[in-house]
Formats: C-alpha cells, sequence, structure tokens
DNA sequence: CTGAAAGCGCTAACAA
DNA sequence: TTGTTAGCGCTTTCAG
C-alpha cells in the first residue's frame, strides 16, 4: 500500500548511480555541487525519506533507545522523559518508551522486546517488584549499554543518575521536626528498591539529629508502591490506630502522597489533622493541597543526564571501564 | 560491541543451511521435526533473537505503530495508551509513543518521524494547536493507515474512535442545573479541537433543555488547553471579575478542571465557594476534590479500539473504503 | 567526481 | 525435508 520513493528511483531518474545519491543525500563532500544540488532538490519535490531500517540494518545501530520506566502517568517520570527526548533528538536518537506498571514480568518482557538490537540502549528505572536481575545482567554482558536513573541497582558495573535521595529525606523530615513534631511516621516505598532505603536512611538521619528516637512501628513499607491504593488506606488506617498516632507523616514519593492524603481524608474523622511532607514532582500536589511541604526531584535534569551518559557509552568506540554515579540535589519547597 | 548471535551462526554450528534455521525457527511444517528441536535449544541456549531490523526491511513491515499524543502525563491519555498496549502486544506489534506537548510544529516533526516505514500506521490524537492538517494528509495520501481518536479531524476517510462529548457535557452541565445552580460558566478548550465543539454543544443544549438563556460571556477558551497555568486563571479571574458572577463552571477537561480548582483556590476570596463539574479521568482529582462531579470517558476502552482498527487496516489486503466512526459513552460520577 | 559490487540479517521462491 | 539464491534499501570500500 504504502510505498516510499527510494534511493534506486532516485538514482534511476536521475540516470546516476545509488551511491552517487546516497553520498550526495549524506551531504559527502566528493560529488559535484551541481549534482548534489539535482539529487537534493529531486529527493525534496517527492519526498524521499531515508527508509531507518536499511540505514540500521546497514550499520548495525538503531538510532533509537528504549526507556524503561514503571509509568508515564507520573509527574516525575514524565518530566524524565522530557529530559531524555530533549537530548535525544538533538542527537539524532529516539525513544521508545515502554512501561512496566511495577510489574517483574513487564518489566522483563519490555526488556527483551526491546533488547536485540532494537535499541542501541537501555535507560532503565527498575520496578517497584524487581529482585532478580538475571534479565539484565544478560543484556548488559553482552555489552548492551544501559544506564540507570532513579531507581537504580548497583550490582552492574555501569553509569547511573540518582538524586540525593538521603539528603531529601533529611530535609523533609527535618521541616516537620522545625514546625515541632516529634511522633513523625515514614510511608515508604517497595522494600527492595534503591531509593526506599536511602530515603528512609534520611529519615532517620533527622530523627537522630534531633534526639528523636526511632519508632519501627512508625515505618510502613508499601510494596505496590502506592499502585494498589488499598495498600495504602492500610497503612494510613494502621497508622490512625495506634494508641500513640504519629502527628505528622514523612512519605516518600508522589504516588504514595497521593494515596496518603486521599486515604487519610477518606478515613480521619473530620476534626482530626495531620501534617504531610514527602517526595513530590506533582503540580496537581501542589495546587491542590497548599499546605503540603514536598522534596522535589530535578527530573528533566535527570534525564537529561541519564541520555547524556547513555549516547556516552553507544558512541563510544572503547569499551569503558570507568563509570559515573551521578547524584543530583533535590530541593525543599515548603510552604 | 554488543553482537547478538544470527541465524547464520545457527547455520554454521549445526551445519545446516540459513533457510532450514529460518524456517525452524518461525515453526514451519516442513522441518523436521528433529532438527527443529535442535535447532530450537541451540538458539535458546545461545539466547538467539531475531534481528527486528533485518525481519522488517525483508517484510516491508515494522510490526510498530506510532502514537501521536499531546502528553502522557494525562491520566485520559495514559489511560488510552494502556489501551493501545493492551492490544498491540499481544497482536505482536511494538508501540511507539511521541509527545506533542500540543505544539503544532512538534506534531508536525514527530509525525514526519514516526511515519517513513518505521511505522506500519499511526493512531493520532491531535495536538491543541493543530490548524492545518497537510502533514498528515501527505502520508494519508500515499497510503499510510491512520486512526484518529479523542481529537479527531473529519477531513480524512479514516476511521475514527471518540466518546460521546455531547452527551457527557449535557450530563455534566444538567448534574449541576440540577443541583439548583443557573448561573453556569463554561471553561473551553483549545476552539479549534473537535472536542471543544462537541462539549460546548453539550453544554448549550443542557442550558437550552432547562430554559435557561446562553450567555457567550460566560464561555471562555483556553488556547493551549491549559498547558499554560496562566490562561487557566485568566478566565478564571475573568469569571470572578464579572458583575454577575457564575456559581458553577462546567470545565472541559482534566488539565483544566486542575488548573481551575486551583487558580480558584488562589484567586478567590476564603468564604467564596464554586461548584465544578467537569471532563476528568483522573484519580487524583477524584481522591482530593470529593466534591468534584465529573464526566469519565471510556480512555483504555477508546485506546483498545483504536488500536484493533489500525491494526485492521495495516493488515487488509485490499484498500479499505468503508470507515467507522466509532463513538462510545461517557460516565457521569457525581457526588 | 562517479560507478560497480558486496553485504548487513532475514525470508521465500524455486530447486533438489 | 533441506539447500540455493536472490533481494528488501542502504552504505561503503574499491576501482575507475
Amino acid at each position: 500500500m504504502f510505498k516510499p520513493i527510494t534511493i534506486k528511483d532516485i538514482a534511476q531518474a536521475l540516470e546516476l548511480s545509488p551511491s552517487t545519491v546516497s553520498r550526495a543525500l549524506s551531504d559527502s563532500y566528493e560529488i559535484n555541487e551541481e549534482t548534489k544540488k539535482r539529487i537534493i532538490e529531486y529527493a525534496e519535490k517527492h519526498n524521499y525519506r531515508r527508509n531507518p531500517m536499511a540505514s540500521s540494518l546497514r550499520h548495525g545501530r538503531s538510532y533509537s533507545i528504549g526507556v524503561v520506566v514503571c509509568e508515564v502517568a507520573n509527574s516525575f517520570f514524565s518530566q524524565a522523559i522530557d529530559g531524555i527526548e530533549s537530548v535525544a533528538y538533538g542527537k539524532g536518537y529516539h525513544v521508545i518508551i515502554s512501561q512496566s506498571h511495577d510489574s517483574y514480568e513487564r518489566e522483563v518482557v519490555n526488556i527483551q522486546h526491546l533488547a536485540n538490537r532494537a535499541v542501541d540502549g537501555l535507560l532503565i528505572s527498575m520496578s517497584a517488584e524487581t529482585k532478580d536481575f538475571s534479565h539484565i545482567a544478560n543484556l548488559h554482558g553482552h555489552g548492551l549499554p544501559i544506564v540507570f536513573f532513579d531507581r537504580i541497582i548497583d550490582s552492574f558495573e555501569t553509569h547511573t543518575v540518582t538524586s540525593n535521595n538521603r539528603e531529601g529525606a533529611r530535609m523533609g523530615t527535618q521541616s516537620l521536626i522545625d514546625r515541632g513534631f516529634r511522633k513523625i511516621a515514614h510511608l515508604a516505598n517497595a522494600p527492595h528498591l534503591s531509593i526506599t532505603a536511602e530515603r528512609l536512611d534520611g529519615y532517620k538521619t533527622a530523627l537522630k539529629q534531633h534526639g528523636i528516637p526511632l519508632d519501627e512501628s512508625l515505618v510502613r513499607y508499601c510494596h505496590h508502591g502506592g499502585r494498589v491504593q488499598q495498600e495504602v488506606e492500610d497503612a494510613v488506617r494502621y497508622f490512625l490506630s495506634l494508641d500513640e498516632k504519629p502527628d505528622a507523616i514523612f512519605v516518600a514519593s508522589d504516588r504514595l502522597s497521593m494515596g496518603c492524603l486521599s486515604a487519610f481524608n477518606k478515613l480521619a474523622p473530620e476534626d482530626e489533622h495531620l501534617s504531610v511532607a514527602g517526595f513530590s514532582n506533582s503540580d496537581v500536589l501542589d495546587l491542590l493541597q497548599p499546605g503540603f511541604t514536598c522534596i522535589r526531584q530535578p527530573a528533566f535534569e535527570m534525564g537529561r543526564v541519564a541520555m547524556e551518559m547513555l549516547i556516552q557509552l553507544i558512541e563510544s568506540h572503547y569499551p569503558v571501564y570507568e563509570f559515573e554515579n551521578t547524584v543530583l540535589s533535590t530541593e525543599l519547597i515548603s510552604r
């Protein structure tokens, strides 16, 4: 049905060889200006576009990269994707987004799908469920360039980009302490995510710095990262059921913050109040909950940096042995 | 660097011809079960994957489709994408998502980028800015299968999927009327979008049915679809400045609803109240604004149907001349 | 400055 | 049941 014009067609029409046309179209210096002009004009007139598949096959490169995130309907990730795209387009790369929905199984399928040469490299933020990394190890072992961002794993020798989760969590928790709260709960993400441990650590540090003893019963994990609202509700209900209720909560993520606020609205009695601070890149949350103090990650920047690192890996002609672990700083937005 | 195993490698190792291997791997009936087993085992052991580029080049098909939406960080579109993916994966298609950010220019670039054989077909929801369709007309004219969904244009002979915007808007407006409001404003999307006209129409119908005269000054458009918060604030400020302020607003979209609620929070005096109803597929909005009545579109279903139609176009061996304009129904969620 | 030819990996006639 | 061959569209030596 859809039969685009090829280099051969142009060559025939202009009575030249395909190689000449190819060269002219990539603006080779060894082609007569006159001829070049003729070719380019003809190509434009018949709106020729290079067949990317043939080109890729020839080069052994697809000029596209795969991004694996848990979901795109998430301010943090969509901002990161914008950052990725901003670099990718500039360097002539395509971006293929794929969502794991925080399911291990889907993550495996998607990565497999992307991997075999359909992409030149992978930008991965781990799913909340993933504990076994062999699907990635395999590809990485065969030399597929991979950069991890945000939810990283350190069992691989490669570049990573994260934000300063410890410091962010510390600042967030401290902001609650500064407002006079002492019984501060922590609503955490899935336990085996890198960000979960780091943020928990920051929370603990803040408590320690102010001589507040850590109460393990005030820390609750959400194994599905809040994707299942039920688990958030369970956690909030648990907090509300305690003899000594917490007077504030420090929440580990965007989605959890939303879940937490809405669960609280639903479960708590009218007159009950609870102060919440947490990680969030959501404008909506800002807008609708003016009192909400949040830790903002430089998501766009993170995407940008990750993509730049990936391109560096892809385009390097020698194997790379030195890896960077970039840590960007977070920002406290309090009101 | 990354050098995956090819059919030729397998053939060599097993002392067979590439074609035999190829056939075995696509489970051809004409290959000896014994040989087939050997080949498949070897392939699995060395985890062979078919090079999609070569395969595509050969078939003249990429088995991937492009999706063009304004943004993914939007409940409606991310749900629609989930619907699209659910069908696509089942049928062996890849989904390449690209965001126009409601900019005409980016839409043109993205579509160009996707079009030339990198994809077998396109699923498009128009950007708010787009008035000129020649970039699409061109491709469509050359036979590239295209299905429009949600924000459609009817200057093309092809399938479309929308929801019943008129009826949704009518129900939403009526719900406000039922609650006793008479001065109902309408915060509309960009004027040249199909959905804008339809929703405006539904709003008018509801007013008419209840004998409320239409006051044109109560209708305000957002030319950037609410992407620029300023324009939403301007509209809200305008409503608040009227001598006869509206007592309710019917809002045309997700993003506008958020913008509107937050602008109102920001601009209106404490004691001022305003009832809002509007189109929205956002869970967050539901959660944080319990009083918000919304019109929900079957986004997932819309994606599903659009993708099925597209596959039908792609896989049809004859030119298709009969086109369907599917309209799915919307749902009123009131509280 | 231009052309001929080979080959990226895969598949499908055609032959055997 | 298996092999041979040609070619998808593009690029790049190598040879004029």
